[in-house]
DNA sequence: TCTTGAGCCTGTAGTCGCTACAGCCTCTAC
DNA sequence: GTAGAGGCTGTAGCGACTACAGGCTCAAGA
């Protein structure tokens, strides 16, 4: 991978354009550069990225299984970056199955909280009484 | 405040002791003493720091303030530690009805989540198929 | 009285997933 | 030639803890 010079860039796009072919802050393709979930893309002579449309499509994996939940770790599986091989299709069930469990735990113990902030709420008046039922229910 | 002897404690706890009665973390203690949450206890001549029932009272409302998901800020205001001045009743009910307020928006935003997740894991047969729905759904 | 081990003290670093900034360099357009 | 946008690097900060190292103190048993 030789230094490329800009102007002889044709498919090929910086930080700041992938960023905003993506919708990601520009900031986070460095981070995830850094911690090994995007690969080094080539550079300018000038030492700037050049990205092609291979990492376009993985940030936008990454980024789609981030807003669905999925921890870097869990990515990083799903890629299979952890282990060398990429999971097959039963494993990738599997693991999304697991972050499902995971998302639905966390949907009933935030109902949970959801309960109890509302009956608190509801005991108290809106008045300045003297002691207010909502500090003392906590 | 002048220091006291270990042996001359009678209704004091010591940080290991107010861990165990109120099931929190001992360094989670040092912790809120550290970040003004909590106010400095009285200590003992060896610098140990002896803890009365209004440091107990006050770190278990921390707790089942935290336990329903309010952040060490939101607690601040409902200590009146932002301002020095405890809220008052309706106060206290507005910032509990805000806090509902994303609580719920966190629980929807969750459920949209798990919707997605399952149906792209019922998309799978858990089969070994080239093309694998649940990665190219992502 | 001595020793042992539990438990306290302090400061500091690590967790997760970014985000922001300082101080520099490079490119493009006028 | 120059201005300004945008790239580069390393580092620090967020929130809410948690963990550890290295030292000190206390209580109980031999």
């Amino acid at each position: 991978m030789c230094p490329v010079k800009p102007h002889e860039i044709e498919s090929g796009l910086t930080r700041g354009a992938l960023a905003r072919a993506t919708g990601c802050n520009i900031e986070t393709i460095r981070y995830y550069e850094k911690i090994g979930l995007l690969s080094d893309p080539p550079r300018t002579q000038a030492g700037y990225r050049i990205y092609g449309q291979a990492h376009a499509g993985r940030l936008r994996f990454i980024l789609r299984a981030r807003a669905l939940g999925f921890t870097i770790d869990d990515i990083r599986g799903l890629l299979g970056l952890d282990d060398g091989a990429v999971p097959g299709c039963a494993e990738v069930k599997a693991r999304t199955e697991r972050h499902l469990v995971d998302v639905r735990d966390k949907i009933s113990r935030l109902q949970r909280i959801e309960a109890v902030l509302a009956q608190t709420a509801a005991k108290c008046s809106g008045e300045d009484v003297p002691h207010c039922p909502v500090l003392e229910a906590l």
